[in-house]
DNA sequence: GAGCACTGC
């Protein structure tokens, strides 16, 4: 890249322009140029002149970064500006660059200021597809190389431990094919392994490359990175290879996730960490120059994140020659990311489990002799669906007809024959029960709804009927002392048996249930206890059991997937993929052979889809374009499009819209300075922005309380059948306040009040809270904190400093705060309603653009009566059976007024607008007055994202007088504070 | 008139 300058002026703002933190400045042999990032400036100055320049430079640049000021001689470095088209070129961009600049001249020069016309500067390169080459930072250091040989050979031949693992590890398929592995990479810049569960490939690969280098005394510039999908199997695929290396974590092996690490060397070593915290580097070290080798692992599951690594991998390769890729995938349709990398080549490795026996719906129904009660017969619906059952499901049974018995075959031609019905769960579970041997039975079932039914049907059943409480306590149970048996049962998961030679331990499992993290679930049973586990997704791949032997696979998952027509989330059952049904039957024959009863027929099998749908497909992108612009990749569409599958258009139009209405970017797709910041917190744009307000408002500590339970998960529990009392605590705690977020806040107080203290354990047990939940709650809470720190938003990094909590008591302030984060999601109370028959009262909201949505049965405010205002500001939307508001705070008039996007006056209706649905009667002059004060707010709020600082509550600038008295008006307006005490008592009265 | 898949920074 090569630009000339004659005049030192120029020269000063094309330097000010660009990227400072790697400053390469090179000096003409000639003496007539002077290169600065790869762009050339022909100076035409004498030394003397050059000096001046240089000491310029180092004046600009920032005390931190001095170090990495490189300067050298360049003795060939020609005029390579070939021809005029490309001047032309440079001087649109640098024209281009200009007003990127001046956009932001008002704002004071900053080291915010400076970081951020980089980026956007940046970002515009990027667009134009300018290249920068990356050297690897590796250094090769002969000491090292020679240390880490000695030990592995030393290890190899003397340690008795390592041999043994040795053996071990030749035990595993990929072995075989382990020099061949290695040929490939030396041979290949990326490369694809398949294999499928035991092949070895996840723990011996980075090993095989790393003994490679080391042997070949190059173990110093051999740096591995393997991203996994989870946080489980970074940190327990480390400690594997570390063990098997005869190591602790944190030498030759390390990892990394969120909020933990124990990194191993820098050279010479393997990380295995989280699919996203690679992605975090590259935020800082774009070309991942302080890596060898990237092995991205479980890439079949399609997850936004290994999708996007994969995209930005490909994007770096050409200018990191030097790097290596490995891709590691599940053996079905490999080839399609090989040829997303250009027709890498693929090694294909065997799996090692324990034969697991198939059995599907045909053979079920057979074996158990099941047949349905007759029922009134559905009529067929001619949709999609029923013609797939009658093109492709009956010609099948038919073909059955010469194996099984009419009896079957009629019971198969049903056409709801394959839909989910629990009665053949409970006969095909006494089945296996009587008829097979000892081991765990784990269903998979898509949801709440399906566990707690199936739970209560086996419950009730005269096959296992309840004699008693097990002795193994829950995590949370444990630290408990219980001084009440009888509540303590009343939480317990019951054993069941029939009789005393046979008995039964029912566990339902599922992310909120309180049964997670209990030693119940992982354990053996005590002897003659047949464990059976009712479960979610949560235990294909999060949650291993090693003691199952039965597999009962329901072939259907929820899905989360986002319509963009109707703009809204839809979470709805589906059937599985392949890769799910053989990830399923995967989990028994871990230790011993299995078997796996498969509630469809084979031939729905044929029509599932090879893998589950791209993640990508299924979400909102406003994260992922966040990240695409903060790592300076350029236009979104374009790169969107280099994904190996492109979003839908018009979700990404839509993510792009609502970004610019948070004025997260410009209409040029540019970041504006609140959307620099929101791109750098690890939150969703709206959280983000509110953690922002929190800490300008003085209220961070419940703020970020809350930012952690929206964007981690709530600390309550949902024990099985207790949903009534979970409520009416809730109540209790959101002390008349109409707010889930405020009872999430004010949980998350009371916890930290008693925390250390004996009761704490009693506390979270008396309200359904998790202390597990709350710990990992409150380590958010601290990250958040650094990271407001760190962007200047908080003076102290403690989030429950003084000085940052002014108004953490005030709920009017902070229920405005959370209106200013969640806005545009403000959803509107028309009446509540009293049904007819059963004299239950329903809250009946809408929002303007869905119409008619319904309160979830987990917020407190679907048992409200009475609403002193009839807006409510939600975080999430999803449509399941309807539209489901999850969570809502009530809001008063000022917050909508202050934080909305805009506001006008009405003269006709004599009414103060924010928008066709939101408005508010007021006089005129009042209306003026207040949208003055909106405008005052919304500009010391802008001031303050783009020139990031504390706000001293009790100072008396200009700035906190304008705050000060937004919060002021905002508590005095809020009536809805001096109600409650009755509606408290009515609201718990009706939930009983 | 009728309920809440799962990850991750």
């Amino acid at each position: 890249m090569k630009r000339w300058v004659t005049d030192l002026k120029e020269f000063r703002s094309v330097i000010i322009s660009k990227r400072l933190d790697f400053v390469d400045l090179v000096l003409g042999a000639n003496s007539h140029t002077l290169s600065i990032n790869l762009i050339s400036v022909k100076v035409g100055l004498d030394s003397e002149k050059q000096k001046e320049l240089r000491q310029f430079l180092r004046s600009y640049i920032p005390n931190e970064k001095q170090g990495v000021i490189q300067e050298h001689e360049y003795d060939d470095y020609e005029d390579d500006v070939s021809s005029d088209d490309e001047l032309t070129e440079e001087e649109k961009n640098r024209e281009h660059e200009k007003v990127l600049e001046d956009k932001y001249q008002h704002i004071p020069d900053s080291v915010f200021k400076r970081k951020f016309l980089q980026n956007i500067v940046g970002n515009f390169r990027a667009s134009k597809g300018i290249p920068r080459d990356i050297p690897c930072a590796l250094e090769r250091n002969a000491t090292l190389d020679f240390n880490l040989k000695t030990k592995l050979t030393d290890q190899m031949q003397n340690s008795p431990g390592y041999k043994r693992m040795m053996q071990v590890r030749s035990q595993l398929p990929v072995f075989e094919s382990k020099d061949y592995i290695l040929d490939m990479i030396k041979e290949n810049q990326v490369v694809v392994i398949s294999g499928e569960t035991g092949s070895g490939k996840t723990t011996q690969v980075a090993q095989y490359i790393l003994d490679d280098f080391i042997l070949n005394n190059r173990g110093s510039v051999c740096h591995i990175v393997c991203t996994q999908p989870r946080r489980i199997s970074a940190v327990s695929v480390a400690q594997r290879v570390a063990d098997e290396r005869g190591e602790r974590c944190g030498e030759s092996v390390g990892y990394q996730i969120r909020l933990d690490k124990q990194l191993p060397r820098k050279q010479g070593s393997i990380l295995f960490c989280t699919t996203g915290i690679l992605l975090q580097w590259l935020h800082s070290d774009p070309g991942l120059s302080h890596v060898t080798h990237v092995l991205i692992d479980e890439i079949h599951e399609r997850n936004m994140d290994t999708d996007f690594v994969m995209t930005v991998i490909r994007e770096v390769l050409p200018q990191r020659k030097d790097l290596k890729v490995i891709l590691m995938s599940a053996t079905l349709n490999a080839e399609q990311f090989a040829d997303y990398f250009y027709k890498c080549p693929i090694i294909t490795v065997p799996g090692k489990l324990y034969p697991v026996e198939k059995y599907y719906l045909e053979d079920i129904i057979s074996m158990t002799g099941y047949v349905k009660m007759k029922q009134r017969k559905p009529r067929p619906r001619q949709d999609a669906s029923y013609n797939q059952f009658s093109d492709m499901i009956v010609p099948y049974v038919l073909s059955l007809r010469h194996k099984f018995g009419e009896v079957v075959i009629d019971q198969l031609l049903q056409p709801d024959s394959e839909a989910l019905n629990l009665e053949l769960y409970q006969e095909l579970i006494e089945h296996i029960c009587e008829n097979e041997g000892p081991g765990a039975i784990l269903v998979f079932l898509p949801g709440w709804d399906q566990i707690s039914n199936l739970c209560r049907m086996l419950s009730s059943s005269s096959f296992f009927s309840i004699i008693g409480v097990p002795k193994q306590a829950s995590e949370d149970r444990d630290e408990l002392e219980f001084e009440n048996d009888e509540e303590a049962e009343k939480r317990e998961i019951k054993i069941l048996t029939g009789n005393k030679d046979r008995q039964f331990l029912i566990l339902p499992l599922h992310s909120k249930m309180p049964t997670v993290n209990q030693s119940q679930v992982f354990d053996p049973p005590p002897p003659g206890v047949r464990k059976i586990i009712i479960s979610t997704n949560i235990a294909e791949t999060s949650i291993t059991i090693n003691d199952v032997v039965y597999i009962i696979d329901s072939g259907k998952m929820k899905v989360k997937s986002y319509d963009a027509e109707k703009n809204v989330s839809v979470l709805q059952d589906q059937w599985v993929s392949k890769a799910n049904a053989v990830q399923r039957r995967g989990r028994a024959g871990r230790v011993q052979r299995g078997k796996c009863y498969h509630m469809y027929t084979k031939a729905r099998e044929r029509l599932f889809d090879d893998f589950p749908t791209p993640e990508i497909l299924r979400t909102r992108l406003e994260e992922l374009i966040l990240t695409i612009k903060l790592l300076e990749l350029g236009k979104v569409a374009t790169i969107l499009n280099r994904i190996m599958d492109s979003p839908n258009p018009k979700t990404v139009n839509l993510s792009l819209k609502l970004l610019e209405t948070l004025r997260a970017l410009d209409g040029d797709e540019n970041l504006t300075p609140l959307g620099f910041h929101l791109a750098k917190l690890p939150l969703e744009p709206h959280i983000a922005k509110m953690i922002i307000l929190g800490a300008i408002f003085s209220c961070v500590d419940p703020i970020l309380s809350l930012a952690a339970c929206l964007s981690f998960k709530e600390p309550f529990f949902m024990p099985l059948g207790q949903d009534k009392e979970v409520m009416a605590k809730k109540i209790i705690i959101s002390k008349g306040n109409k707010s889930d977020h405020l009872v999430l806040a004010e949980a998350f107080r009371l916890w930290e009040e008693v925390k250390n203290k004996k009761e704490a354990r009693k506390f979270c047990w008396d309200n359904f809270l998790s202390m597990a939940t709350f710990r990992d709650l409150r380590k958010l809470k601290i990250e958040f904190a650094e990271y407001l720190h760190e962007m200047g938003f908080l003076k102290s990094k403690n989030s429950k400093d003084e000085s940052a909590n002014t108004n953490s008591k005030n709920f009017s302030v902070l229920k405005a705060v959370i209106c200013a984060g969640l806005y545009p999601n403000v959803a509107i109370v028309e009446r509540v309603q009293r049904f007819t028959l059963s004299g239950k009262l329903e809250v009946v909201v809408r929002t303007p653009e869905d119409g008619n949505v319904k309160l979830h049965r987990s917020s407190i405010n679907e048992s409200q009566l009475s609403f002193e205002s009839p807006y409510l500001v939600y975080h999430s939307k999803m449509k399941s059976s309807h539209i489901f508001l999850h969570d809502a705070t009530m809001v008063s008039s000022l917050p909508l007024i202050l934080f909305s996007h805009k506001v006008y006056y009405d003269p006709t209706g004599k009414v103060i607008r924010v928008n066709d649905d939101i408005a508010f009667h007021c006089a005129k002059d009042l209306a003026t007055l207040v949208q003055e004060l909106r405008q005052e707010v919304q500009k010391v709020l802008d001031t303050l994202v783009m020139e990031p600082g504390t706000v001293d509550w009790a100072s008396n600038d200009q700035k906190t007088k304008i705050l000060r008295a937004a919060a002021e008006l905002i508590t005095s307006e809020d009536t809805t504070q001096q109600k409650t005490e009755n509606d408290v008592k009515e609201g718990a009265k009706k939930r009983k």
